[in-house]
DNA sequence: GTAGTATGAATGAATG
DNA sequence: CATTCATTCATACTAC
């Protein structure tokens, strides 16, 4: 996929000139818009940070061994021709593991962020996310929705 | 149900630190992770939402002509029988849709994809992508379900 | 065995 | 850039 390839080369937020470039790539496969390869950029990235910073939200501090097998490959830098890119996102593209759609602001604890660009997250693959489980085994009994709701509905009980 | 307790509770997009707390306490009957809670929470939103406008869209017709944009907004044209009914001519057909509700918000993104009209024909944002485009590893099982069930909603829609 | 449905998962699109 | 919404896909389960 070029999009993918793009990114993995560096590509994050592609300019107009960029885009349309894509774009005009793209449009042999089919029809697209500069605003589709936009909104591609804009999510994968979103989605890649997302992902690191639940990662490091979510091993805040437990055990990062150091040992890793070497995850700041200094060899793959290979300029992206473009604006910056972030060398995060390079570290993210090599621990491509699991992500989490977690919607932030899980990162109120304590965590270090100095892991960020020093040495890769030290994510040892312990958990192996069996899909989906019957975690909710309804069936047909829908008893939802009720009571009104909006936007941050903070009335909940959060069952503290 | 947990996630039912608290989506009766009133909420629908709980924060990390919710998700973590459900997560913990579901825990206790399986393995889950927050992605699985968050999914939930996400779907079960939308499918609300989604029912909701169902029902709505079809009882508009009784007095809406006030602010039928918000409502024609989207996603109405699938309106059907709701189940038995022949799901083959509602399908990618939907070509006659040029209502743009948002007239001047169209134009102004914020961003280059139009703003290029220096490098060549910039394509007009009055169109819009007729499905997914093959900018990702589609799968190919084209399998249009529908989700139409005679649960009792209530009063709800968050509206955004 | 097919059809329909419910639901988790994923992603594009849009907004703040 | 972060978050949310809408749509779609894949799969498990049920009913016919």
């Amino acid at each position: 996929m070029i999009l993918e390839e793009m990114y993995r080369s560096g590509v994050r937020t592609p300019n107009a000139a960029q885009i349309q470039q894509i774009t005009a790539h793209l449009s042999y496969y089919g029809k697209i818009e500069g605003k589709n390869v936009f909104y591609w950029f804009q999510n994968h990235k979103a989605r890649d940070r997302q992902k690191l910073r639940r990662r490091l939200g979510r091993h805040q501090q437990l055990h990062l061994q150091l040992h890793q097998k070497d995850i700041i490959k200094k060899g793959f830098f290979q300029e992206a021709t473009t604006q910056g890119m972030d060398l995060v996102g390079k570290l993210e593209t090599v621990v491509t593991e699991e992500e989490e759609p977690m919607t932030s602001a899980m990162m109120g604890f304590e965590h270090e962020w100095m892991a960020t660009k020093s040495i890769g997250s030290a994510v040892p693959p312990c958990c192996r996310p069996l899909k989906t489980l019957d975690l909710f085994p309804v069936k047909s009994t829908s008893l939802k929705d009720e009571c009104s709701s909006s936007k941050s509905s903070s009335c909940s009980t959060s069952t503290n």
